[in-house]
RNA sequence: GGGCAGUUAGCUCAGCUGGAAGAGCAUUUCCCUUACAAGGAAGAGGUCGCAGGUUCAAAUCCUGCACUGCCCACCA
């Protein structure tokens, strides 16, 4: 074994070894309890970046700790088509060519969309492969492929004989960009400063005007109507009289709506019906006219000329400045309101009429709530389950349909005549284009032109993985063993959009939650607290730290900083610390293995005859159970951080140092007893860490059966049983942090009074309580080898050592006799120090020993600690009074 | 406007079923001690955001407030 650890060649090794024998794969069996997760799809436009590497790293740790928990596990791959951002993408590479989508047509842009796909499409696979993700490959799906198109045929042809799913004209979100409408949740707004202009509209017979406060004066040329609360005092006597639109002149009404508030602008509001979203609903109560005047491309159209085909925005500079001239601008203020943008694209969202599909969910969204509520879909954490619960309960129709070509087109066909004209008859929903019209018999059909919208294939995504649609049943055996799935690793970014859908179309479609536990992680962020983007330049991409720090390390700074839930800062520093852990790791088992060679055959059964055996046994028993708790909870950085401590200081620089006397030792039984130990708790380490460090821990696995008939691989092993442990520190955790304490103590005398570390010299224990000496009696061998001693004189009421340093413990006072080599004003400062800390000590306690309303009420353990603590600092002074006055 | 998190050592964060303030990194001193200098030993560094309250006892429970970040909402 190398000194340093080397992860490249280890980590290739072994995630190639992982795929080559299936090591992940699954399938039904009866004896066995299933596991399952199902990967959130990447989006094949994707390369693998820091919240992938997080997301997908949790989820390998628990299928991991659930396959090692004698579980089924599974834990199934596959990829999104992505919608609109993957067509978006390759558009962008036409552009650069100069071509449009529509240059080239329907079918020759799906080809060139399917080319992409298959030269970049799964590369995002290829890094989670390295990242050392268990999945089962054979069961990697796409959300376009053959099985995926086929479940997203059947459920829609379900919900639309259903009557769900319906086509209608309506207000919707357009991306004029992408070209698309868009859902309610695709829209992300931001606060942009603007301006409220305030604009008069006068009255049409003549007897002045009305202000209104607007945002938008473009689309005044779509007013329909003014709008005015109803209590409002200042426009009591409006309502009979009409108003004549400026610059066209079209005369509009003044309506009286509840929802307009009384303070905001003038309290007067213009109402444009056909572009947004507030007016739509008001017109609706009042009947009012639509008037489209701006078209999909963002274009003004229905309106005078001089304004015709201008974009929105020059459209409005010219209108204020015709309203300015004509004296109808009665002020301009500086106003911040909140725009919504397309999330993909960024463009400004204009609200406008498009005829559109729409899904009914009322009912499934109530049944989501429910189960919510029942707690058939656990959050972690908790708090996710308020703001899911309340969105899905003000859930309003889903717009499924999009303007793009890249999906699934969506499966209705219209009856035509041999022009390619619609009939009347009613459209129909199947899997392949009718052979005969059951209304009229016309037998030419032409299928919709828009695709449904990504998130559709993904929401069906839970079931759709084990191949539900392709029959009529509703089930297979997979479904039958694997759904519901177990738990559900994501981002909260995509609870609303992807989470909460997922759940809508289980309970419908398979009459069951698609998975139990929602296990939501946070952003990765860098060093500054900032959202990774490349525009800001601060992306840390997760392959060069592999490459850098090792994959271990990624995951395990991933690992410790991933509080559920909470966003995390992670910077070089953490890989950094990680890989020196791993290092560690390394190392340690480096020096158990050398030794271990050389003992021969070892004892299988362990005889914790010592005092730091059965410490170290105590501890590992605790770490195993609360490693083991922690992943069931999902608490990975507490498991991380337990692993973490455990490791490096009890057993690296407690236990570890503690057994080098007897490794060294020439009586081989001693030897062979101190090695099984080490052994068998760096084995049981090891497993309780593989699920984190899948690689250091399967390469010294290895190592370290070589020789053994037991498995040389660590995934295929149990974890070590958790026995029913009570929380109370053991006799032999106690006893250890009395000769803990000792040798921190002598350490510490040494360090302050410059003695050689190297130097072995003797002390002297004066024995002030025979009880409480005992443990440091028992295990002088331990304290001699680590404080460096040659040697320990106990005594009683011994005649102080000239010129030595002194410190007192529980039980007895220490000397380190120094004969020339101590500076005495030094040591008088330093116990002048030791005594003011413990007369600190000393007021911090009686304070509370003086209090009687303390002795009357605190437990009594809690007193006697107290009492206990009081009395030791007492003596110590005592003692280090004693000792300043010999100085002297 | 509503909701949810967070505020602890210079930095990143643990601790929060109430009983002596913790880790990593950075920093100071010493040490290349035969597992590891990607290491070891010993230090220094905090009135736990502010103000009240409950309690014998509060970083921990309750109530306000401040700041930061996120989410939701029909902010014309």
């Amino acid at each position: 074994m190398e000194k340093v650890y080397s992860a490249k060649e280890v980590e290739a090794k072994w995630s190639k070894y992982w795929i080559d024998n299936k090591t992940f794969s699954a399938k039904p069996d009866k004896n066995k309890k299933p596991f399952t997760i199902v990967i959130p799809p990447p989006n094949i436009t994707g390369v693998l970046h820091m919240g992938h590497a997080l997301n997908n790293t949790l989820q390998d740790i628990i299928i991991r700790f659930k396959k090692m928990s004698g579980f089924n596990a599974l834990w199934v791959p596959g990829t999104d088509h992505g919608g609109i951002a993957t067509q978006s993408v390759v558009e962008k590479i036409l552009k650069k060519e100069g071509k449009t989508k529509f240059d080239l047509g329907r079918e020759k842009f799906l080809e060139k969309m399917r080319a992409w796909r298959k030269e970049t499409g799964d590369s995002i696979l290829e890094q989670l492969k390295k990242l050392g993700c268990g999945l089962d490959w054979d069961r990697t799906a796409f959300t376009m492929d053959e099985s995926r198109s086929k479940a997203v045929q059947k459920a829609f042809i379900k919900l639309f004989d259903k009557g769900l799913i319906y086509r209608g004209k309506r207000l919707v979100n357009w991306c004029p960009h992408c070209g698309t409408a868009l859902s309610d949740i695709e829209v992300e707004y931001e606060n942009e400063k603007s301006n409220l202009w305030y604009i008069k509209y006068p009255f049409s017979d003549g007897s002045g005007y009305i202000t209104v406060a607007t945002t938008r004066p473009e689309t005044m040329l779509g007013d329909t109507a003014v709008a005015v609360n109803p209590d409002d005092t200042r426009y009591l006597k409006v309502s009979q009289k009409t108003i004549k639109l400026p610059l066209i002149d079209r005369e509009i009404k003044i309506v009286k709506d509840f929802t307009i508030e009384k303070e905001f602008g003038t309290g007067a509001v213009k109402v444009t019906p056909a572009h947004d979203a507030n007016d739509d609903a008001i017109a609706k109560r009042h009947n009012l006219e639509y008037i489209e005047i701006i078209d999909a491309q963002g274009k003004m159209i229905n309106v005078p000329d001089k304004y015709k085909g201008l974009s929105v925005s020059d459209a409005r500079k010219a209108i204020v400045a015709d309203l300015q001239e004509q004296g109808f601008i009665e002020k301009i203020e500086d106003y911040s309101h909140s725009v919504g943008r397309c999330y993909r694209c960024m463009t400004t969202i204009e609200p406008l009429m498009s005829w559109q599909w729409f899904l009914n969910v009322d009912d499934m969204s109530k049944r989501a709530v429910k189960a919510a509520k029942n707690k058939e879909t656990k959050f972690y954490p908790q708090s996710w389950e308020k703001p899911y619960t309340l969105w899905l309960e003000n859930l309003r129709d889903w717009c499924i349909s999009r303007q793009i070509w890249w999906g699934h087109r969506i499966p209705v066909y219209y009856c035509v005549n041999e022009k390619g004209e619609k009939n009347s008859c009613k459209p129909i929903a199947a899997y392949e284009k009718p052979k005969k019209c059951p209304e009229c018999s016309g037998e030419f059909f032409l299928q919709d032109n828009d695709v449904l919208d990504t998130w559709f294939s993904s929401a069906l995504w839970p079931f759709s993985v084990f191949n539900w649609g392709q029959n009529d049943t509703n089930t297979n055996e997979d479904l039958n063993y694997f759904y519901p799935t177990s738990t559900l690793v994501t981002g909260h970014e995509i609870l609303y959009l992807w989470v909460a859908r997922m759940v809508q179309f289980g309970l419908e479609f398979i009459d069951d939650i698609p998975f139990s536990d929602i296990f939501l992680n946070g952003i990765v962020r860098d060093k500054h607290g900032k959202k990774m983007s490349k525009t800001l330049g601060n992306v840390v991409d997760p392959i060069l730290i592999m490459d850098k720090f090792g994959t271990d390390a990624l995951r395990f700074a991933l690992s410790q900083a991933a509080v559920p839930g909470r966003d995390m800062q992670i910077s070089d520093e953490n890989f950094l610390s990680a890989r020196n852990f791993a290092n560690k790791i390394w190392n340690a088992s480096r020096f158990i293995i050398m030794n271990s060679s050389e003992a021969g055959e070892l004892d299988k059964n362990i005889k914790p005859k010592e005092l730091a055996d059965r410490w170290i046994l105590d501890e590992f028993e605790d770490l195993s159970a609360k490693v083991q708790l922690n992943f069931t909870n999902y608490d990975i950085d507490k498991a991380a951080r337990e692993l973490y401590d455990f490791l490096w200081t009890k057993f690296c620089d407690w236990y570890i140092e503690l057994s080098k006397i007897r490794i060294a030792s020439t009586n081989i039984d001693e030897k062979k007893q101190v090695l099984s130990i080490l052994i068998y708790v760096l084995k049981g380490t090891l497993q309780l860490l593989s699920p984190i460090m899948p690689f250091i821990t399967s390469e010294i696995w290895e190592i370290l059966n070589e020789n053994s008939k037991e498995t040389k691989i660590i995934s295929e092993t149990i974890f070590p049983l958790v026995k029913n442990k009570k929380e109370v520190i053991s006799i032999s955790q106690q006893e250890m942090k009395i000769v803990q304490d000792i040798i921190v103590k002598i350490r510490t005398l040494r360090s302050q009074t410059n003695i050689a570390p190297g130097l072995e010299i003797k002390a002297i224990f004066n024995i002030l309580d025979d009880a409480k000496s005992l443990g440091a009696k028992n295990n002088q061998g331990y304290i001699k080898t680590l404080a460096k001693l040659n040697a320990i004189e106990f005594t009683k009421d011994i005649k102080r050592p000239k010129n030595s340093a002194m410190t007192v413990v529980s039980g007895f006072e220490i000397f380190l006799p120094l004969e020339g080599l101590i500076d005495i004003s030094k040591e008088k400062n330093r116990l002048q120090k030791e005594i003011s800390n413990a007369k600190g000590e000393i007021e911090r306690t009686t304070k509370k020993l003086e209090n009687t309303s303390f002795l009357e009420r605190a437990p009594k353990e809690e007193i006697k600690k107290i009492r206990d603590r009081s009395e030791e600092a007492r003596l110590k002074i005592e003692k280090i009074k004693e000792n300043l006055d010999f100085l002297q």
